[in-house]
RNA sequence: GCCCCCGUAGCUCAGGGGAUAGAGCACCGGCCUCCGGAGCCGGGUGCGUAGGUUCGAAUCCUACCGGGGGCGCCA
């Protein structure tokens, strides 16, 4: 099993703080940190300035102190001290190889899992029934996706939930609606979801117009909610339309084990739930809802905010919901709760978790956090719209990008004088869903985005199919030599030679992963990992430029070889933790 | 009005209290007798403003300016 660099460092830089400076030193938050600059080593310890202060010693009297402390021989070259208090710490040549052996043919790239895995909802996704995925959930669903990979690949027991929007007052009208214009029941097999949308539409206006209407739209959410026949079969065909529709989504993103568990489920707690709040004194009416009102929530008046839980009409809500859903994971053991959803959502799930840790749902070893997402953004500025104004479907825009992809290859293909492979829809998918989904887990997910299928699918520059093109291009190498196997490297004994500067600086980055990963869960951002794989890509190409690999002598080839096999499978892996896959030819 | 997010190079964006703030795009020059040139090498400009905390601030705090989002029974 390899290390990760940062992990073991931390370990042994921290020993070596009690060791020179006794056990009961607070160690500092910064203990080790990669440098900014190669020419001050790979990481540094810049504890003594900070530890200056506390033990009243000069900082460069204790970073020598520290120094002649650590016990690093085996992993590091001997440290330097630097003015005015930096221990600097170069990975050694030795120890870069024999990680870099250990991970050769190892699926998980010498990355153990976490020491204590826990187990973990993550909750993405959440389309709404009667509307199809729009542009809107694209975000939710992809970073979501990875999220929940890379905390199952560090070992934690993921659960990915799809919190259906099929709940709620939108089915009141809806009902109401459907039953004035299909009076006779509703629609046979040939009903498409455009038809939903259409009928949520006008209910929609009808509902902010007719005062009537929307009374009874209100009483047959109620009707739904206590399970009256009509209204729940009604409810089940557009929940069953809908989510047809949404697979076909998912399937095109490649979405697999998400668990279908919508508001619906939650229904048998809701009344619980407020009982309980009731039970627990939170719980104040106020112009006939119930509502708990949290400190430091205030309104536009500057009035307290309230968290209403149950409404006026007798119908439970969206945050009546959520609290059930919190209090249920956790019931059931989660101990990470994870929530990707759009930022005009924070108030709200702020509020949720607030109410949650009064009434004892939350508690504090359960780590709740919502995992906020800024908007896609046109090219105009203003939100994604198609040009007559309507919201842009997912399935749309990945279908695209696909083709988009798809004429790219074919040209690229004639141009070459090359016939059309065989495999062209497939490689068109992943290179087109890959642009897509790459262009927004490498934004900084709390910032809008521009949206642009030219920029994604761009070949240069810190895109999916650069990476991609990166990958197909080592296996090609691999492929010449013979190595292209499984275990094909297995079979004799392999030694790896860093004996170039491009060779150890890509070792650097091929041991870094698991560093890598750990801050993206920690940090809630994928964005971590792609800047990762695009310098490991970097540094790939520039290692390729300078090290002939298939026409270097034998023992160096092999070393080369190892090298190129570990590239090639620290991109294959990081870029499907990202979700995205990668053809062997492009 | 209050709350949240954002403001870094001409453009799109990275940046973990640490040293001389980095990429890509665009622009200008090199490099194909060479494993896939979607590449490599070189070229320069910047932390919204003003304070504060700190040995050290793009990063933390305060105020202001600019952009976006949210703010009582939609989700």
């Amino acid at each position: 099993m390899a290390d990760s660099p940062l992990r073991l460092l931390r370990a042994r830089v921290g020993a070596g703080v009690a060791a020179a400076f006794g056990a009961d030193v607070e160690p500092p938050e910064s203990l080790v940190v990669p440098t900014s600059d190669p020419r001050h080593g790979d990481y540094t310890c810049p504890a003594a300035m900070s530890l200056a202060r506390t033990l009243r010693r000069p900082p460069h009297e204790l970073a020598e102190r520290l120094a002649a402390a650590l016990d690093l021989a085996d992993v590091c070259d001997p440290p330097e001290v630097v003015r005015p208090g930096f221990v600097n710490l170069r990975l050694r040549r030795s120890w870069l190889e024999s990680q870099v052996v250990a991970m050769v043919g190892d699926d998980r790239l010498g990355i153990g899992p976490v020491a204590e895995p826990v187990r973990v909802v993550v909750d993405y996704s959440g389309p709404n029934v009667a509307k199809q995925m729009h542009v809107g959930h694209l975000r939710s669903t992809i970073i979501g996706d990875s999220l929940g990979n890379v905390l199952e690949f560090l070992g934690h027991e993921v659960e990915r939930v799809n919190h259906l929007g099929d709940w709620g007052t939108q089915f009141g009208m809806l009902i109401a609606h459907v039953e004035d214009v299909h009076p006779g029941g509703l629609g046979g097999a040939g009903t498409e979801v455009e038809d939903l949308e259409a009928l949520y539409r006008t209910a929609n206006a009808r509902f902010s117009e007719d005062p009537a209407f929307r009374d009874r739209a209100r009483q047959r959410v109620v009707d739904l909610q206590s399970g009256e026949p009509a209204a729940r079969a009604a409810w089940q065909w557009m929940v069953d339309l809908s989510m047809a529709r949404n697979q076909e989504v998912y399937d095109l993103l490649g979405v697999r084990s998400l668990v279908t568990r919508g508001e619906s489920s939650y229904q048998p707690l809701l009344a619980d739930v407020v009982a309980e709040l009731e039970a627990a004194g939170l719980v104040v009416v106020d112009d006939g809802a119930k509502c708990v009102f949290v400190e430091g929530f205030t309104n536009k008046a500057g009035e307290p905010l309230p968290l209403i839980v149950q409404k006026a009409d007798g119908a439970y809500n969206y945050a009546t919901t959520d609290l059930a859903a919190l209090r249920s994971r956790v019931e059931q053991g989660a101990r990470r709760l994870v929530y990707v959803t759009d930022a005009g959502q924070a108030q709200h799930f702020a509020m949720v978790f607030a109410v949650a840790a009064r009434a004892g749902w939350l508690p504090p070893d359960v780590e709740a956090a919502h995992v906020a997402f800024g908007l896609v953004l046109g090219e105009g500025g203003g939100r994604l719209r198609t040009r007559s104004g309507d919201t842009v479907r997912l399935h749309g825009l990945l279908d695209e990008a696909v083709a988009r992809a798809r004429a790219f290859l074919v040209a690229r293909a004639a141009e070459r004088g090359e016939p059309v492979p065989a495999d062209i829809d497939e490689v068109a998918r992943a290179v087109g869903v890959g642009a897509v989904k790459y262009g927004d887990l490498s934004q900084n997910r709390q910032s809008n985005y521009v949206f642009s299928y030219d920029r994604m699918l761009t070949l240069k520059g810190n895109t999916a199919p650069y990476l991609q093109y990166a990958y197909a291009r080592i296996r090609s190498i691999l492929r010449e030599a013979g190595r292209d196997g499984d275990g094909g490297t297995a079979a004799e004994a392999v030694t790896v030679s860093l004996g170039e500067p491009q060779e150890a600086d890509l070792a650097r980055r091929l041991v870094a992963t698991g560093d890598v990963l750990e801050r993206v869960v920690d940090d809630y951002l994928p964005s971590h990992l792609s800047a990762h794989l695009y310098e490991l890509a970097q540094a790939f190409h520039q290692f390729y430029e300078h090290c002939p690999v298939l026409r270097a002598e034998a023992a160096v080839r092999r070393s080369r070889l190892a090298l190129c096999e570990v590239t090639a499978a620290s991109l294959r892996r990081g870029l499907g933790l990202l979700g995205i896959e990668v053809p062997e030819r492009i």
